[in-house]
DNA sequence: CATGAATGAGTTTTCATTCAT
DNA sequence: CATGAATGAAAACTCATTCAT
């Protein structure tokens, strides 16, 4: 029965990560406290530095967790056809409010003055940029590791572009977007 | 003799909009204080509000100004080539170290919560990826519209990894823009 | 089989005590904190209010112990010589990296704001002081009394000295420290 | 006129510098915090980190400065008798309510822990050691460095002791200190 | 005996902004 | 035009202590 305390400790700490991915995209990474934090996830703000060490610790800890987690859900194996598979990543974009989308772009930016988050984020976007790569090899691309570089960029681009005007058409993209994955028909149109 | 007053005025104000695009890439948007701004600027803290209404106003200004000054020093014109015109937009990139790039990233992200600034970042986009466009119209390409937008947010998304690894290839992205650049050559010539 | 609890428990009593003397020389008495002595000791946060009613309890206790400890190991008897006794004296300052020899600066003032420890602290400078009076008494030491309270004294400041100089000459002050325990010699030589 | 909020600045400074040595002498100095330091001296808290960098700055301004000014209002001249001396020196512990002698033993305690004051504080206790020596030498005394470094520990473990049991006689002492004055008379009276 | 979650008050420090001069 | 003092709110973080389990 011990058990009940660290149960609800784990949940706490859960439910603070879950706050923090919340409030990152809402906010801006910088505009987290610990107050807004701990309000958000209904507990006292005492609490956030019993579970973490310190403020830096949890966004990183959330926003990389967020992100290996949104990796994990969009598998983009052989059996899926490059034009479905774009479909899924640029439907990625579209789905909620901006809200996801502008994770990416906030991590990076705070990575780039954290050197500790910097080697977490490098690892995940190596994983995904080498899984992309690995599928768009699968369909015989010529070239996949440049062009995996451009297509994430391309869609962390668009992420951010779509949260700034919601009115972007995204579906305008795809087309552009398939000339990238289908580059063996350039030059020798025999 | 007035005129000197003035002169000196004008210059300070040049001087903390010029400081604060330096510290906007270098700690981010919301890390640059009236103090550090006024540090740099080598001027006195009180000046700032002397010059400026708030902090965010001079934030919006000198990033807002940068980047206009940024699309008049990169023009797009019809004698430019397709593929200089591509070495030019992503010479930008590699350049500067990771400085300037990061800007429009922090921008886009602030731009996010204030109205003002999303307004007026949303012109000079919209500026910037018509005169794209037109250009790639110039050259005859089939979707300028669409194309001007993936092309910048892969120039966006590119500058925003770049800043993250430095040790990213550039030079073999280019060759996967192309494929944008030049779908004409693409699938049916018929 | 209870024992073997009991006796678990006496230990990380002990050792919480030993902690809180290393700590208190090395942090100073105000830096002493549940957390740090915790983990110093080995044992669990809740722990140490579990065995002591409050931190300062723990902490009057573990230096009132410790000094009581040291009086108890100097043993100032009558077999022992004047010059012996100083040598015995001076050469505990000059032991332990500065470790031992703050204790007691730390601990008078420390006693100086709590007036539970000053009693405690009281008797046992009172103690040690008259066993030194009639150390020196027994010696034939004219004016024991006051001369015990200055040697404590000089002590005490010595040590405070040499943990801000570790490379105060404490060889040198023995000569000195002599005159004040030969003053027969003083005056009348005849 | 514009003078006039400079030295209404200076003057809070003033007054920061001389509460914190009251605090530091009654509370202890890790017991001085910004909010306590703000109410005596009758300030608002948010001007104390305007005036000073930080709080240890301050404290360690406080204290090297009322140190420094002690030295110099017991000035030992060699016209200064060496009973003269002597009493002046123990006079000094003797006044006050235990406060100013508090100062010198919570300043030792606080060098331990921050090197840029042991640097401070040692110049200080240098300075005051050779002041003391080249008095003691002025009156043909044989040992005058080691004599002075007795003499200044001894009398700053008076001054703790005095501050623990107010009831210290410290007239007793004099005549014992005497004897460390005039060794010449010890020993070897030819 | 022991644990670890929880709490609320406390700490230092930074900040944008105002304003008298 | 410019200065620097002042303010009050907010930041991150630490702490001793309590208590359910």
């Amino acid at each position: 029965m011990e058990r009940i305390a660290t149960e609800r400790g784990r949940e706490v700490r859960r439910g603070l990560l879950a706050a923090a991915v919340e409030l990152i995209t809402e906010l801006g990474w910088n505009a987290v406290s610990t107050r807004i934090l701990a309000e958000r996830a209904g507990v006292r703000p005492g609490l956030v530095h019993y579970h973490f060490a310190s403020l830096p610790a949890l966004l990183n800890e959330a926003a990389t967790g967020a992100i290996a987690r949104f990796a994990d859900t969009a598998p983009l194996t052989a059996e899926l056809s490059l034009d479905d598979g774009l479909d899924l990543l640029v439907g990625t974009i579209a789905e909620a409010p901006g809200a996801i989308s502008l994770l990416f772009s906030e991590t990076y930016l705070a990575a780039t003055r954290d050197p500790d988050l910097r080697r977490r984020v490098g690892e995940l976007t190596a994983a995904f940029n080498s899984s992309l790569a690995g599928w768009l090899a699968s369909h015989g691309h010529p070239a996949p590791s440049p062009t995996a570089t451009v297509l994430t960029a391309a869609l962390d681009g668009l992420a951010l572009h779509k949260a700034l005007d919601p009115a972007l058409d995204l579906v305008g993209t795809k087309a552009v977007l398939r000339a990238i994955l289908h580059p063996e028909r350039e030059g020798n149109p025999s």
